[in-house]
DNA sequence: CCAATGTTTTAGTCGAGACTAAATTTCACT
DNA sequence: AGTGAAATTTAGTCTCGACTAAAACATTGG
């Protein structure tokens, strides 16, 4: 029953979106699925009912889309390719990594399993991708670290910058531009009320502080400094 | 006219095949393609049309295709595509040069051009992949040697194997076994008629010498030695 | 408890790219 | 020149995965 039909591109892409949307909430709306894919919502009614024909899903009409365990399963090593193939491309191929992410969106679905095992094994099965996200293992294990929003944290803490979203290069390069790269350490100097700006300072002598928004700063996720 | 919309992944199958059954004959068949594609030749009369449409091909009814210059430039940007990774996957992440074909087969469609320069960069800009076919430039050129078959070399002869088909993994593994791998110079010490098979000594404390088929004979692209 | 609003699904359509069966053209040979 | 075989094209169908427009459902405010 798993040894199954290969997926198209489509399905798989339907099913890393739903595995991320369900990261945080219950269940998958079709028009947010919709939305991440840059499709319309009622292609989306269409798709989802085949995939749940194949057991991939659970889709109760009008009120939301979940992964089915095999659902799971085939998400995770979707995404596991997608990250063994942004660490790849920039720590072997010195791609940048503001713009990695398109090229993996495109090869994850075209790479074998044994591309990706010898990728992983020559990057020495790296746990983290270089944005910090965490990669599943080939039997889809994956571990889901807890971090704070940035934004979240008080002032005068040091924290460790672990994790940013992948998909906005423009905000990679940013970020980067700004040293704000995992895992820097950073202390919050100052967080202004009401979604106002937070500084911070990298290391003890930093010459100028940074100063980002506060709808950045809900997007890197940190771990405290013990 | 040029910086046209990407071509789907079966028309780049198409411009491949097509490129490499007029690199002999002057034309191609649509029953030629569609044995090269695993597809009915009925539809291959159809995709055929609409990338004449396109200005890639030049379709004579009932007489052949053959590829037109823009055509041409796009096939051979695919078949760097496919040289580049082969090469790529063997010397860079230990593939064996008898299982490479398929994941090239899938990735070619799938890579950017940026990725292509980087991994021939990588390589130092290979000019031959490993299977020995040449690597057409980045801006199109090709240069294809002039070899002879193994089949017509005469007796005594001795020459270097230059080339050998990419695309059969059985019988790259048998070549492989054989010590059959570009470029080994051999010596024809027998060679049977009428298709006979022929019998090759390797250096020249050969314990063993090889007899190969004269099919497999035909195959194999080489050059004598001066 | 009902109306407004937003979300989701249904219904019908489309293009790409494959298929089969049948019709057409070419070619080689008598 | 005519015929038979092989190659090719036409005609019609299918599936996948998208679309739009319209109908159905859910939810929230009054």
């Amino acid at each position: 029953m798993s040894a199954t039909a290969p997926l198209s591109r489509s399905a798989e892409d339907y099913l890393k979106a739903i595995f991320q949307l369900t990261e945080r909430a219950d269940d998958a709306g079709t028009t947010e699925i919709a939305n991440r894919l840059g499709i319309a919502p009622a292609s989306v009614t269409g798709m989802v009912k085949r995939m749940a024909e194949l057991g991939l899903v659970d889709h109760e009409p009008y009120r939301g889309v979940r992964l089915t365990a095999p659902g799971r399963q085939a998400a995770l090593a979707v995404v596991r390719r997608h990250r063994i193939i942004e660490t790849y491309l920039i720590t072997k191929l010195a791609y940048d990594w503001s713009s990695v992410h398109d090229e993996a969106e495109r090869l994850e679905h075209a790479v074998s399993d044994e591309l990706i095992e010898r990728m992983a094994f020559a990057l020495g099965f790296p746990q983290y991708d270089p944005h910090g996200a965490p990669i599943p293992t080939r039997d889809g294990e994956i571990e889901v670290p807890v971090y704070v929003r940035l934004a979240d944290v008080d002032t005068g803490a040091q924290v460790s910058l672990r994790q940013v979203g992948d998909d906005d290069s423009e905000r990679l390069r940013y970020l980067k531009s700004l040293g704000l790269v995992p895992p820097v350490v950073v202390r919050v100097i100052d967080k202004q009320p009401f979604g106002g700006p937070i500084t911070l300072r990298i290391g003890e002598r930093d010459t100028k502080d940074r100063v980002i928004g506060s709808e950045l700063a809900e997007t890197l996720m940190v771990e405290p400094r013990i």
